[in-house]
DNA sequence: TAGTGGTCTAGACCACTAA
DNA sequence: TAGTGGTCTAGACCACTAC
């Protein structure tokens, strides 16, 4: 493990590229991080050990540490110290999941899986996860049930060559969310995902999974999403019922 | 204009309340915004002189401005300086419409007003905007579309006692984006919302308006928006039809 | 050239946590 | 009490804009 990361304050010869000192520190901690040197959930070093170990200042450290937990990628804990993100925790599992309840209250949530296969990438799943048609990739199928009652049709893309190993009897024992369990199982972690939503009418599959009529309006969620250096990771279509919950969002 | 804002670095009796220094600043410049002493496009002072015009450091300035800016309240520009937000610039109009082309190709847009009335506030409504029901309110509806074609109905609920003299012929005659007019004709700045999306099927109204058959699965969009203080300032239904358009989103 | 925001440092002190 | 992140300061210098 060399330790050799300093960084030269300022770059006499800046051709084109000039990066403020914080930022080449926040692209070190990326590596590291994408490395696995710090493991989702546990600590990093302190901000007064890192400026040694970088030869900078604890304020331009401290800065490089703010963007990345603005991004959530880390967690600050006044007295504590500074945490990987994990999607481990009770309180931020289902972190990427926007479907709540019309009504305040906390549903039970299960989950069936319904199909699983592997497959060589279909044109439309290889481009969204950049692989080539001839790569395989693993095709997940569930119901996710709020209060026992089957409101998503999830079918999951993910690709095979880094979710080694991956078996039906593996996603059909495994009781975390599927997030969380990537991280732990495959170090696969999920930073950033973006969302496609649209309204279409329930195909015959859907109606049958999702114990309504063909026809009935479904949102249908598009997500991929990205784990460190913007490497798409999985795709995910989802299908929620929606006469009772709805897809919450914020903008600003 | 009296200039007494300063600040006590540390207060010996915290009795249970501790706010740092740039929250305290952050606050008094939220005030001056609200009042309006700095209009949407304008630039606020520099740092330095909101420094010594608080009588703190620039760096705690900084701070304060930077959170703002973080929230899109201010936007900094350097060597110009730092400016108040606007929904009236051609970067950011339909700042907070996610309805996106499948392609990418950028539509042009057209709204056709439908409906526009006032009415005591319906119980629905008035729980939103946190008036009461004896309240006036004031409902307009229009049609927008992309490429001459009809694509989002909206519905729009505003407080009457705010958007004083806003009438039909107005709003007919306005060609601006409505978060742009109401910034310049009514002073309000329209800063964050919250959206609930849902699936629904057209009904009889929604149908003709978008030429679409009844029963057409459509996007329904229900936006709370508000302005400083976190004071609802409009209430708005929107369904969209969604087969050549997605509602995008950013999940971290 | 002057003025703005942006970066970086060094040091002091505060708030919070855990032993 | 020691160690962590959080705040605040003062000052130097850099990058960018406009005149």
């Amino acid at each position: 493990m060399s330790e050799s990361n300093s960084v030269s304050p300022s770059n006499p010869e800046r051709s084109t590229a000039y990066s403020p000192l914080y930022q080449q520190i926040k692209v070190l901690l990326l590596k590291s991080l994408d490395q696995g040197e710090w493991k989702p959930g546990e600590a990093i070093p302190s901000e007064l050990d890192l400026a040694a170990r970088f030869q900078v200042s604890q304020g331009t450290v401290r800065k490089a540490i703010d963007e990345l937990a603005a991004d959530n990628l880390l967690i600050r804990r006044q007295g504590k110290g500074t945490f990987v993100s994990t999607h481990n925790e009770a309180k931020v599992r289902y972190r990427f999941l926007r479907l709540t309840p019309d009504d305040g209250h906390q549903p039970t949530t299960s989950s069936e899986i319904i199909g699983f296969s592997r497959l060589k990438a279909p044109a439309a799943i290889a481009g969204l996860l950049a692989l080539r048609t001839v790569d395989t990739v693993i095709n997940i199928q569930r119901v996710l049930s709020f209060d026992d009652k089957p409101t998503i049709l999830d079918n999951i893309w993910l690709p095979a060559n880094v979710f080694k190993g991956l078996s039906s009897e593996a996603v059909n024992q495994n009781r975390e969310p599927l997030y969380a369990w990537f991280e732990g199982e495959y170090g696969v972690s999920m930073l950033r995902a973006d969302e496609s939503v649209r309204a279409v009418a329930a195909d015959a599959e859907a109606a049958r999974r999702l114990h309504v009529s063909q026809g009935t309006p479904l949102l249908q969620v598009e997500r991929v999403a990205y784990t460190y250096g913007e490497r798409p990771m999985e795709v995910r279509q989802g299908l929620y019922i929606t006469d009772h919950f709805h897809y919450r969002n914020s903008l600003n």
